[in-house]
RNA sequence: GCCCCCGUAGCUCAGCGGAUCAGAGCGAGGGACUUCUAAUCCCUAGGUCGCAGGUUCGAAUCCUGCCGGGGGCGCCA
């Protein structure tokens, strides 16, 4: 399938050949550590290096050395290889054949699109839920992170051949919609906003254009309920308003659910009434409560509280049961790292619902500091201070924040400097992969201008330079990118790979003239210009960038 | 008090199921444009990988403790 798992296997091969000759015994049949492969820094050190042989010692028993020989006499390489040394203290230095690798770009290029796409054996339904902010404002830039997280992680899954469902979770139903309402209805009658309101901008300008028919059913109804009127019509408007924001982003949602329709269609009341039966849920002091603790939890949870109403949490419940029923072999919360302390009691509760608490996987981004000019900006949807997405895109540029947050680990707390964001837009590495691929596009027009064509045909013999072998080396490294990515459900790694493959054709780009005299070699090459251009597209398009034919 | 992230070059961050890892981008200094796109390329500078122990033949990477930053520990979401 890829390079990579090519060379690991025909390692592993090699070993358990030599496990079952006895060249290599393991004593006491002790399980065998996973082979490991990496690219090596220094190039005299190979194409690939394997520390199989110093994984085997201990549980061998046997000097490393000795191993990598054993191994060694017991591989069976793949064409793709030309030699294997080994090296002290007992590395495997795997170096590939060059006419081989030179040969590999017809392949490529013919995949085009499809080329790093379906690499999984067994493609898992996966749903993938992210941003999920409330719907009592507009976007604001705390929530970026989570929007491209989850935007390019469902991009990525889907390349390596998962059926991904994206999915916008709407919190409807619970009290910052009643405390919008009160916003409203407060500003509507000129009092002063109630101390848990809402105070930003968008709150006046909605109160100025309230429909009359929401303005009559306020009337008609008393009590907490005039609140609540306002806040499902201003929920309604936000929600809209959040739809369009992440559009414009080319953040895409395959499906919009509502808290509120999880209590309608009965899976709350479902879900709580398995758990009872399952003898997880218990009542205590008017509330009703999750048993959390026989899970190793420090303590209990309420599902629903003494005054009737149910929390967040008693969702959280019908909406994994809901997420199952549809279903997904594995569900994927992308979530701030300031609801981790909800992370423990929703794995628990689907595991006491008896799903496999492994398909419940939470993805907990850190914080974004922003920061103007040294200070900290606040974030706050109640006191109405905040900057937009949508600003910051304007700000910015949508492909410059796609990147930033796309090329750091969502594990890592970062800082945001908007007037440094600003200033560094130009000198975004972004532009740089963009550029590499404009420039390939360029090239290709020139070639059809002046009648060569593109042919794979011969590269094995005539694409020889170091640097046509370094690019198609890269341009080989990209499926392996995207199925590590995959599996780590960390994506990261992709726009590395992508500025390393931009880098590799801008020296291939200086040292190699690809429309020259020689029409043979001119083909040859423009099929790898070719094969770099469909990559880089392919790696962009992960990242949901766009790959321009000039710039 | 307990739990989870994070601490690596001036800045922003990779690397962290050990070895063949001291890395990238930006910034700083120097150089290259009658070009298949200079939004490019080449060179230079720089870090006791927070601190202290431990495990190991070998630790930025694993363990323990401290220090520092962030986030949790609600009948809030």
């Amino acid at each position: 399938m890829s390079l990579r798992t090519d060379i690991t296997r025909a390692i592993a091969d090699a070993r358990d050949r030599a496990v079952a000759s006895g060249a290599l015994t393991i004593p006491g049949g002790a399980p065998l550590p996973a082979i490991g492969l990496e690219r090596p820094a220094q190039p005299e050190h190979g194409d690939w290096a394997s520390n199989a042989a110093m994984q085997l010692a201990p549980v061998a028993r046997s000097a490393p050395m000795r191993i990598a020989e054993t191994l060694v006499a017991n591989l069976e390489a793949p064409p793709s290889v030309a030699d294997v040394a080994i090296a002290p203290p007992g590395f495997l230095n795997i170096r590939l054949d060059p006419a081989w690798v030179a040969a590999q770009v017809g392949p490529i290029r013919e995949a085009g699109e499809a080329y790093g796409r379906n690499l999984v054996e067994t493609p898992r339904r996966i749903n993938v839920e992210f941003v999920s902010a409330n719907p009592t404002g507009p976007l604001h830039i705390g929530n970026a992170r989570g929007a491209f997280v989850g935007d390019v992680l469902s991009r990525v899954l889907t390349a390596a051949g998962h059926a991904v469902t994206r999915e916008y979770y709407f919190n409807d139903f619970g009290g910052q919609v009643k405390a919008l309402g009160a916003s409203v209805r407060a500003l509507r009658a000129g009092d002063p906003i109630p101390e848990d309101g809402y105070r930003g901008e968008y709150v006046k300008e909605m109160v100025a254009s309230v429909p009359d028919e929401v303005v009559r059913a306020a009337e008609a109804a008393t009590g907490d309920e005039v609140d609540w009127v306002y806040g499902r019509w201003a929920s309604e408007v936000q929600r809209l308003g959040i739809e369009q924001s992440l559009a414009a982003l080319g953040v895409g949602f395959d499906v919009w659910k509502t808290e509120s329709s999880i209590h309608d269609e009965g899976w709350v009341s479902r879900g709580v009434e398995r758990l009872r039966e399952a003898g997880y849920v218990f009542e205590n002091e008017g509330a009703t409560w999750f048993r959390a603790t026989s899970f190793g939890e420090d303590q209990d949870r309420v599902i629903n509280r003494s005054n009737g109403q149910p929390t967040y949490f008693a969702a959280d419940i019908g909406y994994v049961s809901e997420k199952f029923s549809r279903g997904f072999d594995e569900l994927i919360y992308v979530w701030g790292e300031n609801h981790h302390g909800a992370v423990a009691r929703l794995v628990h509760a689907a595991e006491a619902l008896g799903h496999d608490p492994d398909a419940v996987r939470i993805l907990l981004y850190s914080w974004v500091r922003f920061v103007r000019e040294g200070e900290a900006v606040s974030m706050s949807k109640r006191s109405g201070e905040f900057i937009g997405l949508d600003d910051l895109m304007r700000e910015v540029g949508a492909d410059a924040v796609r990147w930033f947050f796309s090329s750091r680990a969502f594990t890592s707390g970062i800082d945001f400097d908007l007037e440094l964001a600003k200033k560094q837009s130009s000198e975004n590495p972004v532009y740089y992969v963009q550029y590499a691929h404009a420039r390939a596009s360029s090239i290709l027009r020139n070639a059809a201008e002046g009648g060569t064509p593109p042919d794979a045909g011969r590269t094995g013999e005539l694409l020889a330079h170091p640097a046509e072998l370094e690019l198609i080396r890269h341009l080989l490294d990209f499926p392996d990118t995207v199925a590590i990515a995959a599996e780590r459900r960390e994506t990261h790694e992709v726009p590395r790979y992508a500025y390393e493959l931009a880098s590799a054709f801008s020296a291939f780009y200086r040292d190699c003239k690809v429309l020259t005299d020689d029409a043979s070699l001119s083909s040859a090459r423009l099929a790898l210009v070719d094969a770099t251009r469909a990559v880089l597209a392919n790696a962009l398009d992960l990242l949901g960038i766009s790959a321009p034919d000039s710039m």
